[in-house]
DNA sequence: ACGGTTGTTAACCCTGCGTTTACCCCTACC
DNA sequence: GGTAGGGGTAAACGCAGGGTTAACAACCGT
C-alpha cells in the first residue's frame, strides 16, 4: 500500500527502521548515500521519502532540492542529528515538508510518515478554488498555468481564504491566523489584500477575491 | 435545542449516552447499525452525528465517508475502541472532526458535542423561506439562483427575520439585534425596511417580508 | 555596504451605508 | 370631513469603511 524511500547511511538504524516500516506493511527501499537515492528517486514513483541529512556523496539537502528542481514533489521527511533551527530553516527552504531529530521514537516516524502521504493523497496540501492552486509543499500558487508571485504574508492570506473558501473570513480571524495576538494596528491588513488582490487579477479573469462589506473576504467565483 | 444522532451497537453504552443527554436536555436519536444510521442522517437534519468506530452493516468510516459524498457536512465525533494513532489519521481523512477513545466520561462527551455542535452553528447554517436562501457562512443571500446585494444592516434584519420565521418578530426585538442598547431615535429602522423590501422584491415573486400593523414585521410566503 | 524584498504606517480619496428629515398615503377614530 | 398616527417613500448629508498610493523601516542575501 504504502510505498516509500529510505536514504539512510547508518546501517543499524536503517535496518531498525526498515523492520518497523515492515511490521506495518509499509514497502519500503532504501539506499546508503545520496547519489544512490537520487538514483532511485528518479526512478521510481514513492509516496514519501526519508532522507538523512548528512549523507555521503551527496547530502540530504541537495537530494531534496535537485528532486525539486525536477519538478518532483513527493514529501520528504528529513531526519538530522543536529537539532538548530538553521537547519531547519534551511531544510524548508530547501523543499522539505517534514523534519525529524535524531533520536527519534519509531512509532513517531510511523506517525509522521502517514501523515505525509496522507497529505499528499488527500488534498491537504494543495488547495484550489476555481482555476487557483495553491501548493502548500512548493509555496507556490498558479492561476490556471500562469505562475503567481506572492509575498509570505499574501501567501498566507491567500491560504487562509482558501482552506476556508467559500466562507467569507473576517478580518479577525485573517489577522490572527497572520499575526497571532500581538498584531499590528493600522490597515496593514488592507495593503496586503490589495496586493494580493493585485496580484490574483494581473493574469485575468474573475476576481475570485470578493470583500463583503462589513463582514470581510472570500475566495470564490 | 440541540438535535443529534447517535449511532452505537453497543445497546447498554448506546443507553447509558441517551440517559445522559436527556438530563442536558439534548433531543437524541438512534441507530444501531451503520446503515440504519446512513439512512436516518439521509432524512434528517442534525447538528451533530456521534458514530461508533465498529458498526455492524456499515462501519463508522464508511457512514461518515458516505455521507461526506452526499455534501452533508454535518460535523461527526467518531467513537472508537481502539486507540493507536492509525485510526485517528484514517478518521479524520474520512472527514471525522473529532474522536473520543472508549471508555469515555460523559461530561468528556458533552462537552465534545456541544464544541462540534457550536463549530457548525459558525459553519454550514443557511436559512432559507421559500425560494428565499441565506448563507451565514458566505454573508449571501439568493433568491432562486439570483443573488441579492444587501447592506451589513439589511442583512442583519433579514436573518433575524428568518431566524424567527414565520413568526412576527417586534419592533424592539429587530433593533435590539441591531443595535442593541443604544439605538437610533427615528425612523432608521423604517428606512432599512424599506430598502430590504425593494431589495427582495427586485427579482419578482412574492414579497415574503410582510408587515404586521402594531406588531412588527414576519419573513413567509 | 548595498540593493531588493517585505511588512508596516500614514495619508488621501471615494463609494456607499446609516441616519435623519420631510413628506405622502392610508386608515381609524372623532 | 377633519385629524392623528402608523407606515412607506424619497432625497440629503455626514461619515466610516474600504481602496490606493507612497514613504519608511526591517530584513535578507550578495
Amino acid at each position: 500500500m504504502l510505498n516509500l524511500l529510505l536514504v539512510e547511511d547508518d546501517i543499524d538504524l536503517a535496518t531498525a527502521v526498515i523492520e518497523y516500516l515492515e511490521m506495518e506493511s509499509i514497502q519500503c527501499d532504501s539506499a546508503y548515500n545520496g547519489l544512490a537515492g537520487l538514483n532511485l528517486i528518479e526512478n521510481n514513483d514513492y509516496q514519501v521519502i526519508i532522507l538523512d541529512l548528512n549523507l555521503p556523496k551527496m547530502d540530504g539537502l541537495e537530494v531534496c532540492k535537485k528532486m525539486r528542481d525536477q519538478g518532483n514533489d513527493t514529501p520528504v521527511l528529513m531526519l538530522t542529528a543536529r537539532d538548530s533551527l538553521d537547519d531547519k530553516v534551511t531544510g524548508f527552504n530547501a523543499g522539505t515538508d517534514d523534519y525529524l531529530v535524531k533520536p527519534f521514537a519509531m512509532e513517531e516516524l510511523i506517525v509522521r510518515v502517514k501523515a505525509l502521504s496522507l497529505r499528499r493523497s488527500g488534498q491537504l496540501n494543495s488547495l484550489n478554488v476555481g482555476d487557483l492552486y495553491l501548493d502548500l509543499t512548493q509555496k507556490s500558487v498558479k492561476r490556471g498555468d500562469q505562475s503567481l508571485k506572492l509575498s509570505p504574508s499574501c501567501f498566507k492570506i491567500l491560504e487562509i481564504l482558501m482552506r476556508e473558501s467559500p466562507k467569507t473570513v473576517s478580518r479577525e480571524k485573517i489577522m490572527q491566523g497572520l499575526w497571532g495576538d500581538d498584531q499590528p494596528d493600522s490597515n496593514s491588513l488592507k495593503v496586503h489584500i490589495y496586493k494580493l488582490r493585485k496580484e490574483l487579477e494581473r493574469c485575468q479573469g474573475s476576481c475570485l477575491l470578493h470583500t463583503v462589506p462589513g463582514h470581510g473576504f472570500a475566495i470564490r467565483d
